[in-house]
DNA sequence: TCCGTAATTTAACGATCGTTCGAGTTGCCG
DNA sequence: CGGCAACTCGAACGATCGTTAAATTACGGA
């Protein structure tokens, strides 16, 4: 069975907010090219914001859920802490990339009321990165003298994945991930311990 | 004396379209923004689409000329010029905040026909920082085993200082752009070698 | 069967968009 | 002074925008 009204909307809302930006794209184009007529879409969504608000919404829990797999099968090692977290945004950027392309620059689109609780959860997901980061640094196997730049440096070369990656590239996507994990850890320095759980106290 | 009504009009519609986003954007606020009535806009430039090529080819005109001052002031060490080119595309991005916005994401605005010389001239830029890294490791000076990621990392870098950085921030710029020369070189695993010239042949 | 709710339709509203037109003003050059 | 070009203006055009209203169909439970 074809998807749903609902999913028929947000995936044409993806789409076209994707490839015009949100102020260019037409919710008549959006619902014609979920196969339904303009009304049908309000009887959904109260309106454009909704929409996407929606996709923002659920794109973000899309990637949250992402992150908290991957952190789950690994330990309380920062190397791999940040491995996993790279490796997952890595994935979610490349796997989906309209949803990426608007989470990446239609915050400016976003509703005042809507932008704090957005903010939140951006912040939320830069700490991911800040936390395994800081934590590699605090225990002495991350020698980067600049962790705040090297975060930075790590999440710009996740998200711009969005931004080149295409699935019928050259570069197979597990290829990439490894690649990058390698990559991130090379900026932070990682020096490997002989024993990290006996380096605590 | 003020800006004439050229400049007044292109720093009006820099503002706009980075804050708006081209597609939102109206060209009745640019002309209010530049302080002249809307027909007097269409005097200058023929309509919207000229005004965002104006922009895109003056900010490539800036940039590319940046590039070029920072090149001419070091030899051929891999390692100093990329350093040049990640300091001149740093310092790019934190002076020119609109500039950088709209090069990186209005891409998509262009016109069709507008959009090949554009493209010519935004590969361009990646040969920049291309030649230097594909030197450094020719000359086995640049030890990583992915250049194109280690690239497109170094880039991402670079081009994300326009998404976060404020001349009031914390952090001066001059103390940025030598963090962002460090992690670079970090990135392409930068390896020193006695001496260079000599080791030509 | 009847009722109520969901789902979908066509039509239209007011607003704003990019663009064009025609006339008016300014200022320089002869 | 006359005249031409650069410049500026208010008003309007047609199109499209997001949104709303009214009316009709599909359908499941009492």
């Amino acid at each position: 069975m074809r998807p749903s009204g609902q999913d028929a909307l947000l995936e044409a809302a993806r789409q076209e907010f994707s490839e015009q930006g949100f102020g260019s794209a037409s919710i008549r184009a959006i619902a014609q090219r979920a196969g339904m007529s303009l009304s049908a879409m309000y009887h959904y969504y109260s309106g454009k914001q909704e929409l996407l608000h929606a996709i923002l919404d659920e794109s973000l829990d899309t990637y949250f859920a992402s992150c908290a797999r991957a952190l789950a099968q690994v330990g309380e090692e920062p190397a791999d802490r940040l491995s996993a977290v790279v490796a997952a945004t890595t994935r979610f950027r490349a796997e989906h990339l309209a949803r990426s392309n608007i989470l990446l620059s239609e915050e400016r689109s976003l509703a005042p009321e809507r932008l704090a609780s957005y903010s939140s959860r951006h912040a939320e997901a830069t700490n991911l990165f800040r936390h395994a980061i800081d934590a590699g640094v605090a225990a002495g196997i991350f020698l980067t003298p600049y962790p705040d730049e090297s975060r930075r440096a790590v999440i710009a070369m996740c998200n711009a994945v969005a931004q080149w990656f295409r699935p019928d590239g050259p570069l197979s996507l597990d290829e990439l991930v490894d690649r990058h994990v390698a990559i991130a850890l090379t900026i932070v320095e990682y020096r490997p311990q002989r024993s990290w759980s006996a380096g605590r106290g």
